[in-house]
DNA sequence: GAAATAAGTTAGTATGCCCTAACTTTTACC
DNA sequence: GGTAAAAGTTAGGGCATACTAACTTATTTC
């Protein structure tokens, strides 16, 4: 039981709540790169009223941690983007270690992750990531940020853009919906599978896979969740 | 005004917030066992003031986790108690996994599941208490409660209370101050150390102990933090 | 057992973060 | 290029938790 309340800081790391770490991480993976967010694209992805983001923003780039132009979204600073990359590698390392340490299923690591990330310093985010050989990717195949604030910030294909006859490599897939993730392993559709484009239905319809030595067929909308690496022996993407 | 919120649960445990489980920690420490806990002691021990604990205290036990008289103190309700007992579990589940399986130091674990016993699940910490083999105690002795909320609760014997001339294990030190922490365990009075009180010096003086081969000599305050399993050899208790 | 002291409470205020409702600015379209 | 729709903002509240200052109740002391 902590006596001397006083600064509680977690170290290594200014004491930023849970909420401006949801804020800084939501504007990250709408920018990535560049461009800026906007107030409503953050509020779906935080699940908050538009009226909520404005008056955040308001206060983190009064911190320092983003560049508001009124009516016109945010641009994370440096500082911004540091802090969202510290929040991410803990987010992405505790998936990890989840996985691997304690044997628990891929599709249940990210709520819990959502928790501690907030919570674990980078003392033991570096623990859990030295304990598992220091992982590149989570278990969906997303880049860890390292510990000085590097990403791989590579843009792959989604699977649904990529060509019927094309091939490729599953890099990664979307993280947050569980149920999505236990079809997609039931279809074996993993980090590291290879698969090629059979072919695709017309009007958006479903897009028939080769993986292995199986044929599988899946809707565009899960497809789109998919990121790959082409390989070069065919085809390129489709427009 | 409040009742039941809904979203947001985390698995397997209500809704309780960070600094609710801390009262709730706090005052099953202070009463364990049976007595009523006091305002002041409360504010003490959680670094706030007395009227905060007043407000809180009230709240509380409108949601049924305590039975509060006012001017009289609180005492844990059958619900409260299995809320801080859950909470202390967690505590001590993420102290022994973090000592055991993350290499922490023991004089650092506290500190960080302060933090993470916010924010794990039941799942997580029933995971990490599979993974190391079920303890029975954290780093410092203290007894981890089980799934469905039991605990030793067994009184030791304080060293400072140890008679000159008896004898006991180490069963259990205080865990929040980490320079202690270090200072006892370069002393090596560790959970499972075999101790004879050899000396006191009057007037509170320095106690001398055998342990091991080597003899050491420390002070009351510090003594008062160690607990001990008293061996039936010579003598008894003091005081 | 009354006065002094300690312990505890209430009142009023602050901060962080959220909301809805109403308003303003930007954008998109004919 | 003016107007409707979309996007964004401000205004005004609410809730949880904390604080200080002032008041009340309980306990100690002579």
């Amino acid at each position: 039981m902590s006596a001397a309340r006083e600064e509680s800081r977690v170290p290594g790391r200014e004491p930023l709540t849970a909420p401006v770490e949801d804020y800084l991480k939501a504007i990250y993976a709408i920018g990535r790169g560049s461009g800026a967010a906007a107030t409503n694209e953050i509020a779906q992805r935080l699940a908050l009223a538009p009226a909520s983001v404005s008056g955040m923003v308001r206060r983190l780039a009064d911190q320092g941690l983003l560049a508001y132009e009124r009516y016109h979204g945010v641009k994370l600073t440096e500082s911004g983007r540091r802090a969202a990359l510290r929040t991410l590698r803990r987010h992405r390392v505790i998936e990890a270690y989840l996985a691997e340490a304690l044997g628990y299923p891929w599709d249940r690591v990210h709520e819990e992750a959502e928790r501690l990330e907030h919570a674990a310093s980078d003392e033991l985010v570096d623990r859990m990531a030295a304990t598992i050989g220091e992982p590149e990717v989570d278990p969906h195949g997303a880049p860890i940020p390292t510990k000085d604030g590097s990403v791989d910030e590579t843009e792959y294909t989604s699977l649904a853009d990529l060509a019927v006859g094309a091939s490729g490599v599953v890099v990664r897939v979307a993280d947050e919906d569980p149920e999505m993730l236990r079809y997609l392993g039931e279809l074996s559709i993993l980090p590291g599978k290879r698969i090629t484009v059979r072919s695709r239905a017309p009007y958006d319809g479903p897009i028939t896979l080769g993986s292995g030595r199986q044929e599988i067929s899946i809707g565009p909308a899960l497809a789109s969740h998919v990121l790959v690496a082409p390989l070069a022996d065919r085809a390129g993407k489709r427009g």
